[in-house]
DNA sequence: CATGTTTGTAAGTGTGCACTCACAAACATT
DNA sequence: AATGTTTGTGAGTGCACACTTACAAACATG
């Protein structure tokens, strides 16, 4: 006994989270995840309810790395309006982006859906994030409804790779977005 | 021979956009899409260059219909200023989500962009519809990435089933997207 | 130190699926 | 009619991978 299995799974999970990232829940085999976390993939099935119950605790874990990240970001701007707290927590959002496996990960999520526990799993996640963004910026509907959008512009410019394309369709969607 | 191959092509792309629509890359044997198209395993193969040849095909084929469709929008609304041609072609995009083939294909194709040659479909699927979309509406920069940017956060809402959460984030979240 | 519990693994098992190949029938051409 | 070409399939082959089981060592407790 090396570890307790309380701090295993959380190990797993970090390492679960950049795996399905990168190739998602179906082309990531178990025993990937299990190599990066160091241990056998006969313990991950143990630690977990099977692949799905992995992927689903991954989903957990990578909507409440985000709700502390906006935190952080919000908490760096101080006092200013609520506009000025959202472009804040884009800010944080868009520092995010640098480490890709939170963006990667949604993006992957959103793709199993037709997995009802994983449609419940992105949900509850959504739920976190945008009442989350919404009670602490102060911003209205309408506010809160375009940081999401434009959140969701960001997960295509990164999956497409459109920074990278200088032609001017791609200047356009790509302008004006934080650094990424 | 009871017909060509090329109407093979066409009809077999018709069944692997829906069938990848659901299912995504990974989780859609090829099986699936030929029992749907009519026709024997064997024959989708001798037809594309492989599974993969056979999703960046009907990637072409998804991004095509979206033109269509869009084009169409536009066409019915006559001649009204960039903000109308683009309502309009909002509108068409709205209609489009009733099927939801074309909108989940585009989630599960971002999904597998860790393939070059879906990464690369992708990117010259966004080309024709984002060149498209400018040229035909005469719209600003501004106004077609805020285009693109609630139809990214519309996939979400489908993905995600939110027009089906009565609570208040998601109310906030699906506000005024033409009926999904 | 004996017994129980938790952490950990090596070595299977079964299955699903991408892709191939040998072969057949429909059609064209001479 | 003979020969070639295109359309089409049934029956495999091999491999990757989700999940299990039997077993072992570390630690706790009496």
């Amino acid at each position: 006994m090396r570890s307790t299995a309380e701090a295993r799974r959380a190990t797993v999970l970090n390492a679960a989270v950049s795996a399905f990232a990168r190739t998602g829940f179906h082309a990531t085999p178990v025993t990937a995840v299990a190599a990066a976390a160091g241990i056998s993939e006969a313990y991950v099935f143990r630690l977990f309810a099977g692949k799905l119950g992995l992927f689903v605790a991954a989903a957990g874990a990578c909507f409440e790395r985000i709700v502390v990240a906006l935190e952080a970001g919000a908490e760096r701007a101080g006092d200013v309006g609520p506009e000025g707290v959202l472009e804040a927590m884009g800010d944080a959002y868009a520092e995010l982006i640098a480490d890709r496996d939170l963006l990667l990960f949604q993006v992957q999520a959103q793709a199993v859906t037709d997995v009802p526990e994983v449609a419940e799993a992105v949900r509850a996640g959504y739920r976190r994030v945008a009442t989350f963004v919404a009670s602490r910026s102060g911003a209205s509907d309408v506010q809160v409804q375009q940081f999401f959008a434009y959140g969701q512009l960001c997960h295509l410019i990164v999956t497409a790779g459109l920074e990278q394309v200088p032609e001017p369709w791609a200047r356009a969607l790509t302008a004006g977005i934080r650094h990424p």
